[in-house]
DNA sequence: CCGGTTTAGGCAACCGGTTTACCGGTGACC
DNA sequence: GGTCACCGGTAAACCGGTTGCCTAAACCGG
């Protein structure tokens, strides 16, 4: 039970190897009868052709595979973007593959076992990795690449959202609401996305002449935010609202409050980035921030498929609306708390 | 900029392609004298020659990629098991490519992009797809294979874990706290690893003698199992403890819970099977069974890797003990909810 | 010194496509 | 009637490896 050849369809068709080719490629430069153009098109229908991409990936520049580096596959959040992006890439022909890019040894083999393997023709990266170190490896081994929800200077390109607005409507909620000493629990140090909440953030409080909010770092999990969390309400108990880098901390934040004998939202309100379906099933259900993560990946996919095909890079800003999603877990300050 | 090619390095070495080749893979049925062959070692160093995977796939059967199908990768658990494969997968010397296989139309597409372009040697499969359509496709397109996770009658091969004895300690540890009236909430149906889990609690409570439990079904997401939690507890108000099929659904359990005015876990306990570290930042802090993914992933692998070396399928029951993690969300039955 | 066996390595086919260059006929035009 | 421009294709090289088969030289015993 052989694999269907170009060559099988070509002689079932009576035809050449180059013409079936041209004909189920439909080149334009080829001139055929219609009726030679049926048969050969019948004959790999009638024989259930599928072309092979590896033959065609060493025949011509190209493999059609697109990957995506995250920087850990059991963040749901990245799940999600992986799932877009995927989507993104079937409809422009390329099935897009997932690898995680930890900081650890092995994430050099992933890239490498990728792109210098040359299984793939262009690289998503939504990686947390220090972006210096993934670009001298992408000096080395020039790829086209986009960096997605990341904005890294000497790259190709990048696409982003505007995280300014984003941390502002945090802050502008929590003002609203009536608070006025804040905290912000922030992803690991290095990292280009938490940075720029982080900045936007502290831009805010300061223009609306709040005291500037502490800030706790930690990783990306909500182990990590249980640390951040419980770090910045020992040193800051003072503070009534937390704005957290993303919802998986916001996870441990909230034990981390729990073990500091605040509620939420009744003494503590806790406002998350980045939204999904479990954010509205956690106790209180959290509100968030939604990142546009389904166009986020779309563009990235978009650029980098027109670089393919020949465009210029391009970066680009969403300029998706924020999304605040209020569920309970941000109230107005008691009264009786007010200062 | 090209690629430094076989050639490349056979020519710097001044020996043939053939000769390189051979002492790059150390074919022992080749003598070549000791200086040849560090001279060939030295020009692939010095060029830094990396073999072309693509080529070699066309030249040899097999492209030295596996990919892992997973039905949500938005699921954290599923990630993780990801994670072991890659790294085990690396050991045995492929890389590891991962796909998410829904129930949508795409599915299929992800399937032949990967298994019928011949863009992989083999499968690991921890899909939730019917197993049918599975294997309809795969005898359609044969390819090996390995169900991880799932038994499904007709696969070349399935790793499982002792699902009966994990079932069988999460009753145990219910009854032993006191509980009579239980619950189950489980996956979706027609799904094999939720049905096993199902049978084998439904068993034990059997074998007991206590009430038979009831039974919702719903899918492994927080909103499945909020759902399917709320609908077990409008139902049957009386059980007093549940065990929940999946951590995802868990969290909707305990959504669920708040609902229905049932505080967890004085008037209600709550077990999952599936350990994730964020089990440890609920609110209660979660119960579970652990899983062996490490093992069970790894196990896949070494199973799938050996097929592909020509061993003959083999299926496999792990025989981890189960893992009960008791935190705060089962206690014993409070008196005076006694019957 | 000669024939046979090793040793050390080369030639060329092949994997399954794509693409460049070319070719035999036919009709149009001068 | 000769030439030129299509039309409708084909043969063969090529992509970057792997591998079966072959051979020139060295070596070896007789």
């Amino acid at each position: 039970m052989r694999r269907v050849r170009l060559e099988d369809v070509a002689r079932a068709a009576g035809v050449s190897k180059a013409t079936a080719s041209r004909v189920l490629n439909d080149d334009p430069s080829l001139s055929v009868r219609a009726d030679t153009r049926a048969r050969i098109h019948a004959a790999a229908e009638r024989l259930e052709y599928r072309p092979h991409p590896v033959a065609r990936a060493l025949a011509v520049p190209g493999t059609g595979a697109l990957a995506m580096l995250v920087p850990e596959l059991s963040n749901p959040a990245y799940g999600e973007m992986i799932r877009f992006a995927y989507r993104a890439a079937r409809a422009r022909g390329y099935v897009l593959l997932a690898a995680e890019d930890t900081e650890e040894q092995e994430a050099d083999e992933a890239f490498t076992a990728l792109v210098e393997g040359g299984r793939i023709d262009g690289l998503l990266i939504a990686s947390a990795r220090p972006a210096n170190r993934l670009l001298e490896a992408l000096r080395r081994h020039p790829v086209p690449h986009v960096f997605v929800n990341r904005s890294v200077e000497g790259a190709l390109a990048n696409v982003t959202v505007d995280v300014e607005s984003a941390a502002r409507l945090a802050f502008t909620h929590l003002a609203q609401l009536g608070h006025v000493r804040l905290g912000h629990v922030a992803g690991p140090r290095g990292v280009q996305s938490t940075e720029g909440r982080e900045r936007a953030f502290l831009a805010a409080a300061t223009a609306a002449g709040v005291p500037l909010p502490p800030v706790a770092h930690g990783p990306f999990t909500p182990a990590g935010g249980a640390a951040a969390g419980e770090r910045l309400l020992r040193e800051h108990p003072d503070v009534t609202a937390v704005f957290v880098s993303s919802l998986a901390q916001a996870i441990g934040v909230l034990h981390a409050a729990r073990g500091a004998a605040r509620v939420v939202p009744e003494t503590l309100s806790v406002i998350a980035y980045d939204d999904l379906p479990i954010a509205h099933f956690l106790d209180p259900p959290l509100t968030t921030i939604a990142l546009p993560i389904g166009p986020l990946a779309a563009e990235g996919v978009e650029i980098l498929a027109d670089m393919l095909a020949g465009a210029p890079p391009r970066s680009s800003v969403l300029d998706a609306e924020p999304d605040l999603r209020v569920r309970a877990s941000t109230v107005s300050l008691q009264r009786e708390e007010r200062t």
